[in-house]
RNA sequence: GGCCCUAUCGUCUAGCCUGGUUCAGGACGCAGGGUUCUCAUCCCUGUAACUCGGGUUCAAAUCCCGAUGGGGCCGCCA
């Protein structure tokens, strides 16, 4: 007998109801890794059987940022488009008797749930609508009673062998009948999943732990409708530096407000993988196929991480600092507004090692273009020296630099020119600070004869000329 | 409150399965130093952790039990 391995297939299973948060890219990308590594399919379904929160901008978002990281999805399905496939099997959970109308308004729900916090007991459905004989079911539709689907939640022990965990054991008894779908044609999440990857054939479910309380009610409904069971693995989640579930309240949780920063996909990817998983070295730089290569899932990490921005920020100056110039002005080029492409490359070529987002960029070489600085006076002097001796120094410049032919005016020869006058005094700074200052307007910049350079004659003289005259 | 998950430097983690080679290694951060003014890059040095209590053992970060801490979930959301 041949053993014919089961083709592994995963999914990717977003709701539209928000922008791509970075945990569930996260799960996106784990679940990526392990399908590639073995050679299996990457599923994107897109869960929105919630109509009223689920929109086509949202759709948008979470499509364009998975693309964005490069996670290419090997099939694609809409829970909206299926909804006779649930009607299918509602109909039969209900003809079998494993589920019923609940006719229990949200407000009698409401009160009992509140009744329950109270008492301090446990919080679940009481079964008040699980027995109704079919007179009574038949009189409170015809009275056209609104009701919902519940699954008769057998009472057993649930169990199933986490892959990252281990064995994980719930009692049922505690989970009661949950609601599995709003009517007819509207399922609910615990419902359309199981469905969906029966029929889908999903291998593996692998998702936040955030769903590990899912998981038991999903593998009821397996049994209940005779379904394989996938093999699930729940991932650690992405926490604040509170300590609590990365939200909204810890700032900028989508994947598209760091696009929109200026951060790389492989930063990203590179960041989120290594936050709950480690292959046991040392390496620290991970580019998309070493993941798919190096992945596994008993490497994954149990407990939750705590989102670092600082390391964030370094890894991206890290692939900033790896990429050629033409990438990099390309990238850059939603940042900056200047058309002269030569010179935009030349300037974006003195900041590449100082970048932490693209975003900086405008910031950091605005001063390049605009024709007269805003700086306070005070930042031309140098330590210690006096009105006079700054004064000095620019007019000395301005004489020199006269005398460079254009033809010479580059930084190697600027530098040649310079220098010795520079080492005069036994403090370059006396030179050079003004110098840069005075080209820059910054007290943080590149240097300043590649600054020259990129300014150019004209601009260079005039920029010490102004800054003369300040003084 | 109930259920479930979890526990090594401030943070991400290696080591734990297969106890001794580890007074615990790397990275980020932070501090100090070096490199043609500043900033950055790069290089060097330093900083800092096995939650606690029992047990098993000649020996425990590593195995077992308990406590404590942290987190997640308890919707006609997903």
């Amino acid at each position: 007998m041949t053993n014919e391995l089961k083709e592994i297939r995963v999914r990717f299973a977003p709701s539209p109801t928000g922008k791509l948060h970075l945990g569930n890219a996260r799960a996106a990308l784990f679940n990526f890794f392990f399908a590639k590594h073995i050679g299996g399919k990457f599923i994107l379904r897109i869960e929105d059987t919630d109509l009223e929160r689920s929109t086509l901008e949202f759709e948008d978002d979470i499509i364009e940022s998975l693309t964005w990281l490069g996670l290419e999805w090997d099939e694609f399905y809409r829970q909206s488009a299926r909804i006779e496939t649930y009607a299918k099997y509602l109909g039969k959970l209900l003809n079998d008797g494993k589920a019923y109308r609940c006719f229990c308004t949200e407000e009698e729900l409401e009160k009992e749930r509140q009744g329950q916090i109270d008492g301090g007991s446990l919080q679940i459905y009481s079964g008040k609508c699980r027995n109704l004989s079919e007179e009574e079911i038949k009189k409170n539709l015809a009275e056209g009673k609104k009701s919902i689907i519940r699954f008769k939640s057998p009472s057993q022990k649930v169990r199933f062998v986490d892959l990252i965990r281990g064995e994980v054991e719930f009692d049922s008894s505690l989970i009661g009948d949950f609601s599995i779908a709003k009517d007819l044609v509207t399922p609910l999440y615990n419902f359309a999943v199981v469905i969906d990857d029966f029929e889908m054939k999903i291998s593996h479910v692998i998702r936040g732990e955030d769903h590990i309380s899912n998981t038991p009610k999903q593998i009821l409904l397996q049994e209940a409708l005779n379904f394989s069971q996938p093999k699930y693995a729940h991932l650690p989640i992405m926490l604040g530096p509170d300590r609590t579930k990365l939200s909204k309240r810890h700032g900028d949780t989508s994947v598209s407000d760091y696009i929109q920063q200026g951060y790389l996909p492989e930063t990203l990817i590179n960041f989120m993988a290594l936050l709950g998983w480690n292959p046991g070295g040392e390496k620290e730089i991970y580019s998309m196929n070493e993941l798919i290569k190096d992945f596994s899932l008993d490497k994954v990490q149990k407990g939750g991480a705590i989102f670092n921005i600082q390391r964030l920020d370094y890894l991206n100056g890290v692939y900033i600092r790896q990429k050629s110039l033409d990438e990099l002005a390309e990238l850059c080029r939603p940042y900056l507004t200047t058309t002269d492409k030569e010179q935009l490359k030349k300037a974006i070529s003195l900041y590449q090692e100082r970048l932490k987002k693209l975003s900086e960029i405008t910031e950091l070489t605005e001063f390049f273009f605009k024709d007269a600085l805003e700086y306070d006076k005070g930042l031309l002097i140098w330590k210690d020296m006096t009105n006079g001796e700054v004064k000095e120094v620019l007019d000395k410049l301005d004489k020199i630099l006269c005398d460079v032919e254009d033809k010479a005016w580059n930084k190697a020869k600027l530098e040649e020119i310079l220098m010795p006058e520079a080492e005069k005094g036994n403090d370059r700074g006396r030179l050079l600070w003004p110098l840069r200052a005075a080209l820059t307007g910054k007290k943080a910049s590149a240097g300043p004869f590649e600054v020259a350079e990129v300014l150019g004659k004209e601009k260079t003289l005039d920029r010490i000329r102004q800054a003369r005259a300040m003084l």
